[in-house]
DNA sequence: TTCTTTCATGTAATCGATTTCACAAGCAAG
DNA sequence: CTTGCTTGTGAAATCGATTACATGAAAGAA
């Protein structure tokens, strides 16, 4: 491997003035600094950045832990976050904890052992970060908050525009509207069932009904099961309202077999879904700002490795209520 | 930063007693190695790989550098990768190059600085390797060859499963089929193109008309524009094969507008479309083994990473051919 | 001219681990 | 009772950069 010892010898100049060099340093006169870049095209030398990283403790690697790639609304999450690192010379380390408690942790014990310059995080609701923040890694917390843990956090507002969906419903003449949302204790899943909840609340004037309110996971079968026992139900609601763009893939699927689709059963899901819609269905969609949460996630997480002082801040984006996809649409994601 | 040097005082050992602990070296005495342990424990020691890496030269870090982790067929790749390297205890650096060749020799760059451990790249069509070579990060490239580097690849059976897919098209009663593809000069835009011909060839029994071979930047834009122009020719097609996905994609939004979906217009997209189409639609698929792709990639490259010296493997995995979209159907990609 | 500054440069310490080497102790074989 | 092997241990060199400090030269001020 060539190092700046060899550059330094081909040069005739002392290590020190090649580092220089290479840090863009102004103290180095213009003659030996051509040798020094002479010499090291010459030798087709690149600096090794573990050797720089030990030395001023400095890493440019961000972590981006999300729960999987492969869900459209964190793969832009994903896209955002490495286009604002790449701006500024961060590379990003991705990592898929399927919302396993365990996978998150042993990746935030890579990350702290790494260690990067800062950590990006879609939590579990049992996250600990106390080894990061321990050791000085700054931490941005994205779509959902961490724990009781008091680091930067990006939120979509879900509470109340899940209210604004749910009413959506009501506006479009359904009246007995369900609600299918996350598991217990997910903090998204939480905020988008009371926001339903007030929705209905306020609309019929009643509690709404415990057994309109379905608990699933996050996924396509997790939404037809719950749609599929809604439907069971002596008296079935007119209407759905879907947590996150999974459930409400799956809700569609379900109403589906058996010739229910919108209008004849409403149903808004909240974050957009992976379609095209080749049917004008009336499916009514909630746009969340994936994109925007990441790119601010990012541009936070950037200042904290700047040294920003400050508080923990909780920045709530808003989410775009009452889009209707219609037509031939398609979206990657959301 | 507690070090060893800290956590060997602690145990009252030396610093190699307390290295040679955690690298589970046997040749330590059991009280010795308790003693180490508790007190790394009790101050919260976390090994730092950096110094760890300059030290032995060795890194776990894989970079993967692909266009757009937004399109589902990279997504899918990806976390496939991440999946294989994950289990062997290798972290991915995620790369979007959006097909720049300038974008990916900075990345380059950078892996070959860092240095990474390796490399897993869907390369452009310019793409230059002889930075990581030179410094013997090994290289698999993925879903196209290196140009005229000699690395290993993973690639899908394009021509022969584009011939098939085409074919198709014919099966099911359509005469005149068009040809939507990438760029001149990208491998799996000409491959398809090839498979094409050579289906129009053996079907129809004369050349492919150059009319019916349209060029477009792998978009839905491109897909659209393509579309467009195809039905203006005076005698347009009655069915086109799409290319990839996002073509595909863009084709049906151009034929949706002029009231020309299937069947009236036979449509088959080589790579599955991020949609859940609602209506029995008939829509053509070709399946892509991306997260096999993934995977052989990454198994790949961690046998080269592990010391495999054999010349340069080339695989090539199939396509799965036919499927029908129908009914509806979520697919997260390919 | 002489005394400060500023600039250019090199030497050597440093970052935090791993690893070679030397040495000592324990034990088996001759 | 040696000799030879294995095992446990620590001191010190090492990986490849950065950077504090020292030094000498040049430029500017008095």
């Amino acid at each position: 491997m060539v190092t700046i010892y060899d550059v330094a010898k081909a040069a005739g100049v002392s290590v020190a003035t090649v580092s220089r060099v290479f840090a863009g340093n102004s103290h180095v006169s213009a003659g030996r600094k051509e040798a020094v870049e002479e010499a090291a095209k010459e030798l087709g030398f690149v600096p090794n950045s573990m050797a720089r990283r030990l030395r001023t403790q400095h890493s440019e690697v961000i972590a981006l832990l999300v729960p999987d790639i492969e869900n459209p609304f964190f793969t832009l999450i994903a896209r955002a976050v490495e286009d604002v690192a790449r701006e500024r010379g961060y590379s990003v380390m991705l990592c898929n904890t399927d919302e396993d408690p365990e996978r998150e942790s042993e990746y935030l014990r890579v990350a702290a052992s790494e260690p990067v310059a800062g950590i990006i995080i879609v939590p579990t609701s049992s996250v600990d970060l106390s080894l990061p923040l321990e050791r000085g890694v700054p931490v941005v917390s994205v779509d959902r908050h961490a724990g009781s843990f008091d680091v930067d956090a990006v939120v979509a507002d879900n509470a109340e525009s899940s209210k604004r969906a749910a009413e959506l419903l009501f506006d479009h003449g359904y009246s007995r509207v369900a609600c299918i949302t996350g598991p217990m204790g997910v903090e998204t899943a939480d905020e988008r069932l009371r926001g339903w909840a007030e929705a209905v609340r306020e609309r019929t004037g009643s509690e709404p009904k415990a057994e309109l309110a379905k608990r699933a996971s996050y996924s396509l079968e997790g939404g037809e099961e719950a749609t599929r026992e809604l439907l069971a139900l002596p008296s079935p609601p007119d209407a759905i309202f879907a947590a996150n763009n999974r459930l409400g893939a799956g809700a569609l699927r379900a109403l589906h077999e058996v010739d229910s689709l919108p209008p004849k059963v409403g149903v808004v899901s909240f974050g957009g879904l992976p379609l095209i819609l080749l049917a004008p269905l009336g499916v009514l969609i909630t746009h969340l700002p994936a994109r925007e949460l990441g790119k601010r996630a990012a541009e936070m997480l950037l200042e904290r490795i700047d040294g920003l002082d400050i508080p923990a801040r909780s920045e709530v984006l808003e989410v775009q209520v009452g889009g209707e996809d219609s037509g031939i649409e398609l979206m990657y994601g959301q």
